[in-house]
DNA sequence: ATGGTTGCAAACTTTTTGCACTTCG
DNA sequence: CGAAGTGCAAAAAGTTTGCAACCAT
């Protein structure tokens, strides 16, 4: 299952959002991205060069989009600041280790079991609708 | 085991920093808000109306540091804003649930199991040095 | 046609920086 | 005294907004 721009665009549309130029661009370049993380300043370099009559709100507005969709992940570092990545694993429920030293991001499907959640849900009466999580730490080639 | 502003000063003369006017007004000021959050433009608001000569510079430089000594944390919301918070639990390991209809946030211990960590350190070929956690949902006022 | 979408530019929010002055130790 | 810390103001990042024109459906 390798995600295509057309699958991309699909998304949009069953939520009843139109299929546009700008969004096929950005679908197009999405999915050569993947296994890639960048900032929406760096996308948007990368969008102008296949059309430069994109405006950054645009991209701005499609990220938004693309992470409600579940689609573009928003990766967050130790120091506080945070990538996009259009992940491998898009549409299915993971998680990221970064490195600490060097930037890089992996993908893990590492997750809290249905207990340690039932566990939140009663000690902090509350109801868990989702979750984030983030491994920092040293990938191999940091290691030392 | 309460916390008090010596302690926080302590803790800024263990790293080697010094014990300023300005953190000192901080420290007080920071264990009378144990349990709530705060943006730093909030802090900034309070610290002013102890001492009008502080600088919004400053603040920031000492919520950094204080992040770094794990006496201050950073909560991140759903929506993915977040805000400071100065916990009952500062210095313990834990994280927390937030609730995205009104915000209030819950310290909670659940956590990761050593096994958990120790195969994501094994399929990510990754040194796990650090994590973070954050629930998101409705705490028991706002639930339907 | 018609309402969602876009580009632009300006405004905004949040955080960082350089530097002369101050203060702790 | 000397280095760390501070306040200020300006600048840098990062993001949002209003609106007239545009274009999918």
């Amino acid at each position: 299952m390798t995600i295509t721009p057309e699958r991309i665009l699909e998304a949009f549309k069953q939520k009843g959002l139109r299929v546009t130029g700008p969004r096929r661009t950005l679908a197009c370049l999405l999915v050569e991205t993947v296994g890639s993380d960048f900032t929406i300043e760096e996308l948007w370099d990368m969008v102008l060069k296949r059309d430069p009559a994109i405006g950054r709100a645009t991209v701005f507005r499609a990220v938004e989009i693309l992470q409600e969709l579940q689609l573009l992940d928003r990766v967050e570092f130790s120091n506080g600041s945070h990538r996009f990545r259009f992940c491998h694993e898009a549409g299915q429920h993971h998680h990221h280790a970064t490195c600490s030293s060097c930037g890089k991001v992996i993908e893990v499907p590492t997750c809290l079991s249905a207990e340690q959640l039932a566990t939140v849900s009663r000690v902090a009466n509350f109801t868990v609708e989702g979750h984030r999580l983030e491994f920092f730490g040293r990938c191999a080639n940091c290691r030392v």
